[in-house]
RNA sequence: CGGGAUGUAGCGUAGUCCGGUAGCGCGCCUCGUUCGGGACGAGGAGGUCGUGGGUUCAAAUCCCGCCAUCCCGACCA
């Protein structure tokens, strides 16, 4: 591609919307444009880049029998409603104003609704079918770049199985075909245990780049053994346990005191771990007749309620109490509120497993400036459920005590998880198994994000003049620059060594601007980041010699005039 | 959806407090000199100051509404 020829809009400055690395470089870089927000333009080069992303996950896709689709982007409210979806997704969807449609988020449907007629026995499973679409979603708050966009590039793959065992193998060779996408990718990254969330189903798997663009929470563990979601993560830790001083509760003044690092200061304690820390939650009602759900969760001052475990314990609509509510239910403002006392007496009272049996703990006395000390769980709080309801720290012990706990922030590129059968049932996707009996195809769901792909990418492969590409997805092999376009030798040099390399099918970008001068084009050369630069001077052409740049290292080779094909090949592979 | 900030030429911004000629850098056009790390000189083009209303002799500037964008949070397969 010669330079003169190609749209390429870079930028001296950095954007002053743009925040992280990979928003500032793709935008400077000319990769990309917003259009508003959360939505971008992919401009060449940039376009370039991702259809390479693609391309390498459609091989990878193809590997393990998958079959391409695609699948529109338009689809009727009603089938969304079958599934119970149109509901769900809430706010999240776009919907078409003038037709009963809306703009697909994911296709679990759609799939479905083709294997429904057309998957219908055994011998006709498994499959794996897969495509790659833009997904819509009407993201509350986009940011950072294509890191979190309204419209952006999914590949979605699902996987029909007869069996359970089926879905495991199924599930297993898309793990595999991930691992091998983003090892491709160049991507340093690692896989974590995580929470399939509203999607349904059971094992659930993220593929994670470390980053502190990403917005994902993950523990993993110094020796490499462990990796999860902050969601899910779990940690050894030995309960705080009891002291048996059998003393009686009493209600003792706070004023003030709104916080546990303020009880904690009142009363000169520095370990908060028998300060027990009340939150109130809600389970909305699901119809008019039923009534809200209160759940009071205990965990000790020092650590944090886990609202995802939260959610897998009792309802994925709950949500944390108003303040109106906190008043109503326990007789308390938040800061004042525990376990004993409650207004409401039919709050369902859950605490972590750290405070099991526990005694002589502070909590709020639910009377505003008031706490309660001396409490036993035990004791004193009838019908408390104990459960694994806390965030994992930094530093912890891993469960087998093995091994150290690290807290990092990651950008998730992808998602596998076992659907089983809550779509094939909603639709009815059904098939006759070996004994003529009707069973709902078990179901299996793999997305990628292409363009987080380039981002997190960017995000580990840059540094003060641009980005650094490398491997497969470089939009170029080669930069050859023509230093002085008006010098008629640099220049047939220049066109030559264009041609001969082009011919090797390599992807050659050619920077034959001959109103542009040297010192530009270097710095775009380093900005777009093609990893080899093969650059045509005059000074070193007088001794017959080109000098060739690596990108990562700044390292300079002078090699003469007949050797670049030849040292450019070797230093590719 | 809550909190904060910003909106002035393609990009980055000054001017806003204290009302009175819209300014600068980059980029762009012309000419000349340059030509190995985002050159220099001279000349030039480009702006309904986000938008609607109000106050005023006069509004980028003050007041009210709306819109948009970014950041933090909530939310989010």
């Amino acid at each position: 591609m010669r330079l003169s020829n190609f749209f390429i809009p870079t930028q001296k400055e950095d954007p002053t919307d743009a925040v992280v690395a990979s928003h500032i470089l793709m935008i400077r870089s000319g990769m990309i444009k917003q259009l508003t927000s959360g939505v971008y333009s992919y401009l060449p080069l940039g376009y370039i880049v991702f259809r390479k992303i693609e391309q390498i996950i459609r091989e990878e896709m193809n590997a393990i029998g998958g079959n391409e689709f695609l699948l529109p982007a338009l689809s009727p409210n009603e089938l969304w409603h079958e599934t119970g979806r149109l509901e769900d997704y809430g706010d999240t969807m776009f919907r078409i104003k003038n037709r009963e449609l809306v703009l697909a988020p994911t296709h679990e449907e759609v799939f479905t609704s083709i294997a429904k007629p057309n998957l219908v026995s055994y011998k006709d499973l498994p499959k794996m079918w897969y495509q790659i679409q833009t997904k819509f979603r009407n993201e509350a708050r986009p940011r950072s770049g294509v890191l979190r966009g309204r419209q952006f590039t999914m590949k979605d793959a699902y996987s029909f199985d007869a069996t359970w065992e089926g879905l495991d193998e199924s599930y297993k060779d898309q793990d595999k075909a991930y691992k091998n996408i983003f090892t491709r990718c160049g991507l340093d990254f690692f896989s974590v245990t995580a929470c399939s969330g509203a999607m349904g189903g059971s094992e659930s798997e993220e593929f994670m780049v470390e980053s502190n663009a990403g917005e994902d929470i993950v523990a993993i563990s110094d020796n490499g053994s462990y990796s999860s979601n902050i969601e899910v993560a779990v940690s050894f830790k030995d309960k705080i346990g009891r002291k048996n001083s059998n003393l009686n509760y009493e209600e003792f003044h706070t004023p003030n005191v709104k916080s546990i690092d303020e009880l904690a200061d009142s009363l000169n304690l520095n370990d908060k771990s028998r300060l027990a820390k009340s939150r109130v939650f809600v389970d909305p009602s699901k119809d008019e007749n039923a009534k809200d759900e209160y759940i009071l969760v205990l965990v000790c001052g020092d650590d944090e309620v886990n609202e995802t475990k939260l959610q897998n314990l009792v309802s994925l609509a709950i949500r944390p109490g108003h303040p109106e509510e906190l008043l109503q239910v326990t007789g308390a403002d938040a800061g004042s509120i525990g376990p004993i006392g409650l207004k409401n007496k039919n709050v369902r009272i859950v605490a972590d497993h750290l405070l099991e049996d526990a005694d002589e703990l502070i909590s709020g006395a639910n009377k505003n400036d008031y706490h309660i000390k001396n409490i036993d769980l035990k004791r004193d709080v009838a019908n408390i459920e104990y459960h694994d309801l806390r965030v994992v720290k930094d530093g912890e012990l891993t469960f087998d005590k093995k091994s150290k706990i690290k807290i990092t922030k990651a950008i998730e590129v992808g998602h596998i998880f076992k659907l089983g059968t809550k779509y094939a049932e909603a639709l009815g996707a059904l098939f006759l198994d070996k004994d003529g009996k009707e069973n709902p195809i078990i179901m299996g769901s793999y997305g990628i994000g292409v363009e987080r792909i380039a981002a997190a990418y960017i995000e580990q492969n840059h540094d003060k003049n641009g980005i650094i590409w490398s491997g497969e997805i470089a939009p170029f092999n080669v930069h050859l620059i023509s230093v002085n376009a008006n010098d008629e030798n640099v220049r047939e040099t220049s066109d030559k060594l264009y041609e001969l390399l082009s011919n090797k099918s390599l992807d050659i970008l050619y920077d034959d601007r001959v109103d542009v001068r040297p010192g530009f084009k270097f710095m775009d050369a380093d900005l777009i980041g093609v990893p080899i630069q093969v650059i045509v001077g005059e000074k070193n052409l007088k001794d017959n010699n080109i000098e060739i740049k690596i990108r990562r290292t700044g390292e300079r080779i002078i090699v003469g005039r007949e050797q670049v094909i030849e040292k450019v090949n070797e230093l590719l592979t």
